[in-house]
DNA sequence: GCCGTTTTCGGCCCGACTGTTTTCAGTCG
């Protein structure tokens, strides 16, 4: 048996994998669905699924089954299951690459491999150069052009964009529709407004008293650097920093019905379906259908949508198809999800005693402006040896006066060494308010068991951003959150929901699993400037995709509550 | 392969678009 487990990514890319050699062999596809679905939903699962497996309990998880859960456990024991192995061996490992290739699918591309003998890339473009690919019933010139095409294109699409980035210019876009005199009600939708950490199109519906104007109105906006498309109710642009926005005017009296269609996700809306067919009714963006009475149901209101269908008002951060349509058919979501509003303070930030581009009394003005009851200054202790941390303690002191009713902590970054130590003595850390300690070098060296060791000391408060990852740049480090958990928990550790774009580290299915345990979850800016103190509001979006009540997030509490 | 407020067998979301076809399969979101 291996001696450590595989990693659920791992694990899901396997049955990915399998899901793809599946398909192309011609297997029924909604087996191929079966693995595709096991695939996500392992992928997103905060607990280790091959221990689950091990434990005969992997099929406790709605999607696992017996046979599923076996060949997790044949990962776990030998590092690869059996049927991939297998098919492995029939399937040339370039030709799952072809269906990556925009029109080409599993059964065109099996065609290809099967019928002219196409095993390589190379001989994918020789085979369209040579107009050999029109030979096969079905295919024709236009193919062989996009084949062509894509394989002339860079190998990858642009990584997807960072919510924090995308985000404002895409609320901002929203409110100058809505002060156009034809705009009616105007809505960002898709995973924009789900609060995904990353997006790629950026999508709005919107009602119009004249939907000619608006759409015109869009694509004559200044910052507009391309019209991709144009039409009496739709209108795509790409702004000057490469954004692309989607904008369709849709009819009133649908408007609910294609909101919550656009909105998403594409899992959420597909269980939402299939639950819908099991009661005789026929979801579609354009109304419900009662398949006997062949009534429609359309309605300007998402919530009237939800109502009708027999759940509660489901948020968007929810629809991810994780539990969300059960709990709400039952009445168990959250009353309230916890809100930007409820923020009383932020337990994480930076000045430029480190590497921050503010002073302290910045900071601290720029917090009360926000209407914060404390801030926590917590600059690297790297960067304040040599009595640094006093010096800029006699600094806080002398300035709290003068910046109340804000109350100021004295705060301090530590960094989680190599051998689990902190880089600050404990009698310095006695003498401070809040103490975050973060692992920023090192990820592969037992960053777990660094951690804990962090956690046994009493001085340190929480735990910054702990997988490290950073998106687009560094995946997480090998972090064994379950077991985070438990020691947050044993130790009454913090955990931070690190809202810096980059970060949002906890994820959200790992900031769910926290706060379930009962452990104290923190959502904090990392603020290195006073602009960045916002960036909370992209901690808390991810907080609600965790289904996070205002209850489970330390710092909607007053600071007497918290202090250690 | 999974699953059950019509089912332990027989189903498994919906509609638009594309390219190739004379009625549709495959792909996409």
């Amino acid at each position: 048996m291996a001696t450590t487990l595989p990693r659920n990514a791992d694990v899901a890319d396997q049955f990915e994998l399998l899901a793809d050699l599946l398909e192309l062999e011609g297997t029924d596809m909604f087996q191929v669905l079966a693995y595709r679905r096991a695939a996500s939903l392992i992928r997103e699962t905060p607990r280790p699924i091959a221990e689950l497996a091990l434990a005969g309990r992997a099929k406790e998880l709605p999607g696992i089954g017996a046979t599923i859960e076996g060949k997790i456990v044949q990962i776990a024991e030998v590092g690869e299951m059996e049927a991939l192995t297998k098919r492995k061996q029939r399937v040339p490992p370039e030709v799952v690459s072809f269906m990556r290739l925009p029109g080409l699918g599993p059964k065109t591309v099996r065609r290809i491999w099967q019928e002219l003998g196409v095993t390589t890339v190379d001989e994918l473009r020789r085979a369209a150069e040579l107009e050999q690919l029109r030979t096969l019933r079905g295919l024709g010139a236009k193919t062989e052009e996009n084949v062509l095409r894509a394989l002339a294109a860079k190998p990858a699409g642009p990584p997807r964009t960072l919510l924090g980035a995308a985000l404002p210019a895409l609320l901002a876009v929203v409110a100058v529709l809505r002060d156009h005199p034809a705009a009616e009600l105007v809505c960002e939708a898709g995973s924009a407004r789900r609060r995904r950490e990353t997006v790629r199109d950026l999508d709005i519906i919107a009602t119009a008293s004249d939907p000619k104007a608006l759409t015109a109105y869009l694509t004559q906006l200044e910052w507009v650097a391309e019209v991709s498309a144009h039409g009496p109710t739709k209108a795509t642009v790409v702004s000057q920093n490469g954004l692309r926005f989607d904008l369709r005017v849709v009819p009133p009296h649908s408007y609910g019905n294609l909101l919550q269609h656009f909105t998403g996700s594409k899992h959420h809306n597909v269980a939402l379906r299939e639950d819908a067919v099991r009661r005789g009714l026929s979801v579609s963006e354009y109304g419900v259908q009662d398949v006997e009475t062949r009534e429609v149901f359309q309605t300007r209101s998402e919530e009237e949508l939800y109502a009708y269908l027999g759940y509660q008002f489901i948020p968007p951060e929810l629809r991810e198809n994780r539990g969300e349509l059960e709990a709400a058919r039952r009445g168990g979501l959250p009353a309230r999800l916890v809100e930007h509003g409820d923020l009383r303070g932020d337990l994480h930030t930076h000045t430029n005693w480190s590497d921050g581009r503010n002073t302290v009394e910045e900071m601290a003005v720029a917090a009360r402006e926000r209407g914060y009851e404390y801030l926590a200054i917590c600059d690297h202790a790297q960067r304040l040896r040599g009595g640094g941390l006093e010096r800029q303690a006699a600094e806080i002191e002398a300035l709290r006066e003068r910046v109340e009713p804000l109350r100021l902590l004295r705060g301090v970054e530590v960094n989680v060494r190599a051998d689990g130590s902190l880089d600050v003595s404990d009698d310095e850390l006695a003498g401070c308010d809040w103490v975050v300690a973060s692992v920023h070098s090192g990820f592969d060296r037992d960053p777990t068991g660094r951690i804990v060791a962090a956690m046994q000391n009493p001085h340190v408060d929480c735990i910054g951003h702990p997988t490290g990852r950073k998106i687009n740049r560094r995946e997480p480090a090998d972090v064994d959150v379950t077991r985070l958990i438990e020691s947050a928990l044993a130790t009454g550790t913090a955990l931070e929901i690190n809202s810096q774009p980059d970060r949002l580290d906890l994820i959200d299915a790992h900031a769910r699993a926290a706060a379930e345990a009962g452990v104290r979850v923190v959502v904090n800016s990392d603020g290195h400037g006073i602009e960045t103190l916002q960036y909370v509001e992209l901690g808390i979006a991810q907080a609600r995709r965790g289904w996070l009540t205002a209850d489970q997030v330390l710092n909607t509490r007053p600071w007497p509550e918290i202090a250690p």
